[in-house]
RNA sequence: GGCAGUGUAGCUCAGCUGGUUAGAGCGUGGCACUCAUAAUGCCAAGGUCGGUGGUUCAAGUCCACUCACUGCUACCA
């Protein structure tokens, strides 16, 4: 039951092109399922889209297109995106699937059941760009237009009837749990800030609205639809097959994992366990968010066009350096830039120069000296039992740093002991040992090799193409590569034929007029 | 205004419970090597650890104050 691991994104709101943010959340997560996989566990991966509510519809009505035609034409390019970016999503969820609805539906009456729903009327100043009611004294006028104080957006005067979520009767629940389960929002100091709002009192929620149809139909009330969080929370638990409790997914809830951006946490960490408490069902184990993606430290903004697509990006440097540029170069959690430069610097100098020139050196001389065959282990000195024990303490570290989802740490430790690979190769020189001790320059190979054998198995949730590419240099076999492999008892059989060398990650070249 | 966090080499950051000359990677300069994707290795330059004042035999590392930036939150309108 613990082996179980269920990983969710966010489902992303499909009014418009996938960018940068959605990308860098979907292989973040990617890299989590697949670490988790080759660690034995049992994963289920989860993203999807958030169809309903009135942006959709205002979207639909701006484009002259019927709102579910403008839904599935851009939920087919976030759910392309996936395989485009080397995704390993086990489903890709839409909440205008039938499927959904029944979740959505059931929720809502075991919520009721419990006496937590009730109506009420709710006028107030509402705000589409924000999906939120604020206050007479939340607002001011701006000409002649009235506009939300903390956002800028405009409001319109609406007054409607609508259900509401008892949430200020789990302010005490929420607290404890979070007490119970210190780990349950990350990193740290989003947890300080929930906490902190939580603790100054909560209000009720408004969950439905009359105003529009696309969404989820009011169980017993269908002229309501549900609000937009309650919809798309569910998400999570539809995929397991929610409310069939028998259904095969069902031992996946609660979900392992949560990630989500930073934007989106009190949906996640207030609403969402409200709302699961309140309809008996456990609670998600952690909540992880992280953070966003700046151009230059500049936000992202079609006004700035400075907005970064990110299928180009996959294309023009290719999806291993693009996903490994920004899980190594941002620390997990935290913001981070992004440049042309940067990613150029990364994929060069670790990639190609570090990595790839590392594998192509050693295995060129596998080759050429060793006929193309692992070479022979002889006996091991200091110096490679030093860098073998390295590698192999590599596997520990990374489930260490992955406790707190610090992939940036994992892959700082990984090119650390590639970094002192190529210091122990130079400091060996095999080229020369190869005229005066050929049994000794086979066993500095060996070494060498088994050590980007290990790097190889690691590298696999980060580098989804070079990485197995790796391992076949190598000719490790498929079903030897886990985490359960990074160990000397299935290290690399001298004699064993190779493959010739190719180069793994070809150098990023300038061309003319780059660099913006 | 309140709460929280950040501020360490040109850049991105490590520095645990205070203790020898403050570290890494990238970038820069020089040298070496030639197995390799003009790759790699070695050496060097570069920081009064935001500021001020304290505690201590000893402080990026603790305390107070202060400046700047970020997030959450409140109020003012």
């Amino acid at each position: 039951m613990t082996n179980r691991f269920f990983i969710s994104t966010a489902i992303s709101y499909p009014n418009g092109a996938p960018h940068l943010g959605h990308a860098y959340e979907l292989m973040a997560a990617d890299a989590i399922a697949r670490f988790m996989r080759l660690d034995g566990r049992d994963v289920f991966f989860l993203t999807g889209t958030d169809e309903h509510g009135l942006k959709m519809v205002q979207t639909a009505e701006k484009e002259g297109i019927d709102v579910r035609a403008l839904a599935d034409r851009n939920a087919e390019r976030f759910r392309a995106m996936g395989p485009a970016l080397g995704a390993t999503n086990d489903d890709f969820i839409r909440t205008t699937e039938a499927r959904h609805y029944a979740a959505c539906q059931e929720i809502w009456r075991r919520m009721e059941a419990n006496g937590d729903i009730y109506l009420a009327s709710y006028p107030g100043w509402y705000s589409v760009r924000d999906e939120a009611f604020y206050g007479e004294d939340e607002t001011r006028l701006e000409g002649d237009k009235r506009i939300a104080i903390t956002t800028g957006t405009p409001v319109e005067w609406v007054e409607e009837e609508s259900y509401f979520f008892r949430l200020s009767k789990y302010q005490q629940p929420l607290l404890d749990y979070y007490a119970a389960n210190p780990g349950f929002i990350g990193p740290e100091t989003r947890r300080n800030e929930v906490v902190s709002f939580v603790t100054r009192g909560l209000t009720d929620l408004s969950v439905s609205r009359k105003t529009f149809t696309w969404g989820v139909p009011v169980p017993g009330a269908p002229e309501h639809v549900m609000y937009v969080w309650v919809d798309a929370l569910t998400n999570y638990i539809t995929a397991c097959g929610f409310p069939d409790e028998a259904a095969p997914r069902m031992k996946y809830w609660p979900a392992s994992l949560h990630l989500i951006g930073k934007d989106i946490v009190r949906f996640h960490t207030v609403y969402w366990p409200a709302f699961l408490m309140s309809a008996g069902l456990p609670l998600p184990e952690r909540v992880f968010c992280h953070g966003f993606l700046t151009n230059r430290g500049e936000k992202m903004s079609k006004s700035l066009g400075n907005v970064v697509e990110p299928m180009t990006m996959a294309e023009k440097y290719g999806i291993d350096a693009f996903r490994y540029f920004l899980l190594r170069e941002i620390s997990f959690g935290q913001d981070g830039s992004y440049s042309h430069e940067a990613i150029v610097g990364r994929l060069n100098a670790d990639l190609a120069n570090d990595l790839g020139n590392l594998a192509q050196r050693s295995l060129s001389m596998v080759n050429k000296n060793c006929e193309g065959r692992v070479p022979a282990k002889g006996v091991l000195a200091d110096e490679d039992r030093l860098l073998l024990d390295a590698a192999y303490s590599l596997v520990a570290e990374a489930r260490a740093a992955m406790g707190d989802f610090a992939l940036h740490t994992i892959l700082n430790a990984i090119w650390k002991v590639v970094g002192d690979t190529n210091r122990y190769f130079a400091g060996q020189a095999p080229w020369a040992l190869k005229k005066t001790d050929p049994t000794r320059m086979e066993t500095v190979l060996w070494v060498t090799a088994e050590v980007l054998r290990i790097v190889g198995i690691l590298t696999q949730p980060f580098l989804p193409l070079a990485a197995p590419k790796l391992l076949d240099l190598l000719a490790v076999p498929a079903d030897r590569r886990s985490f359960a492999h990074a160990d000397q008892e299935f290290a690399l059989e001298p004699g064993v034929a190779l493959p010739a060398p190719s180069a793994l990650f070809p150098r990023y070249i300038e061309t003319e007029g780059e660099g913006a």
